[in-house]
DNA sequence: CGCACTGACTGGCATGATGCAAGTGACTGA
DNA sequence: TCAGTCACTTGCATCATGCCAGTCAGTGCG
């Protein structure tokens, strides 16, 4: 069953998702962070052949990697991030923060370095009005705007999923 | 064909999108960050009732969601963010960052606001040697350690995909 | 009272996504 | 020459998904 595509939502984290939500696109977007370039490199996470070949091809298409020739006789690519690609940093880094704490397992991830002074960096929300950083329980989440007011429903606050 | 699992895998990324990493799962806890309750609420992004069931189903076993009775006759339950299901703010936010800047589209996304000031809050990495954000661009991304060592590959660098 | 509607699911079925594993072609090295 | 490597491609079986109807309990209206 072909599944409903949320690139014509009007929420920007559905169309993310539209991108990048298949099984296995993000770890290879982590696996190109952390240096990946070749097929075979990319095989390393244990994907299958016409998965990866189907993920590369999207993710080419999708402009988060490019792809490059690096040898022509048989003609060879290797696959290299994007800015566009490079920018999915933090929702890498975001995902790896919850998956230390909230689950179990080794600790093998990526480390995630600053190249001026090497100290590993950490992601945080910030509020420029205090200057400060703000943890996530700080955090209130307001719902899109909608042109047409949500139906108050008595009790259970205003709640609305976005399309 | 039952999909590979990545909850073994010694990667926290990995681990995390073994759990939310299922078409749907994410939009699911974008619309619970923003308030929805009931399965009605959910089910206005446009997922299908049996998938909705089944993913509500596995944020109750995962522990990000909790079910809660909100009548008994008939008996009626509603699904309230855990600390678990609330720490996923971070990749909520990452995801809409990315969408805002690299997909084309209307832009209606949940804002995140500081409780004690009402601002909007923006995530951003920060490097504590230095005391100041950091872009991506600024950041090394440096591979898991691993006991046995990568085998070099001559010209492509020491790319290995982790499991 | 009967009917229509609502809400929260459950279930049947067809189609696409996934994984396994074999195959292909070009090249290299012993 | 043969075996191995690399980068895919392909065939097939099984699961995931979406559509939509159905069920049950309750409510409200004519």
């Amino acid at each position: 069953m072909r599944r409903k595509s949320f690139a014509d939502m009007s929420c920007p984290i559905a169309r993310t998702l539209d991108i990048v939500g298949e099984w296995w696109t993000l770890l290879i977007v982590r696996d190109a962070l952390v240096g990946a370039r070749r097929f075979d490199d990319f095989r390393k996470s244990g994907i299958a052949d016409n998965i990866l070949s189907a993920r590369l091809e999207l993710l080419v298409r999708e402009g988060i990697l490019e792809r490059r020739a690096y040898q022509d006789r048989p003609p060879r690519h290797e696959y290299l991030l994007t800015d566009k690609g490079h920018d999915l940093l933090p929702v890498i880094v975001s995902l790896g923060m919850w998956g230390l704490k909230w689950t179990d397992g080794p600790v093998r991830t990526p480390r995630f370095l600053h190249i001026r002074c090497d100290t590993e960096v950490s992601t945080a929300f910030h509020c420029q009005t205090c200057g400060e950083a703000v943890q996530p329980r700080e955090i209130r989440v307001e719902r899109p705007t909608a042109p047409s007011a949500a139906v108050n429903r008595v009790g259970s606050g205003q709640a609305v999923a976005a399309p």
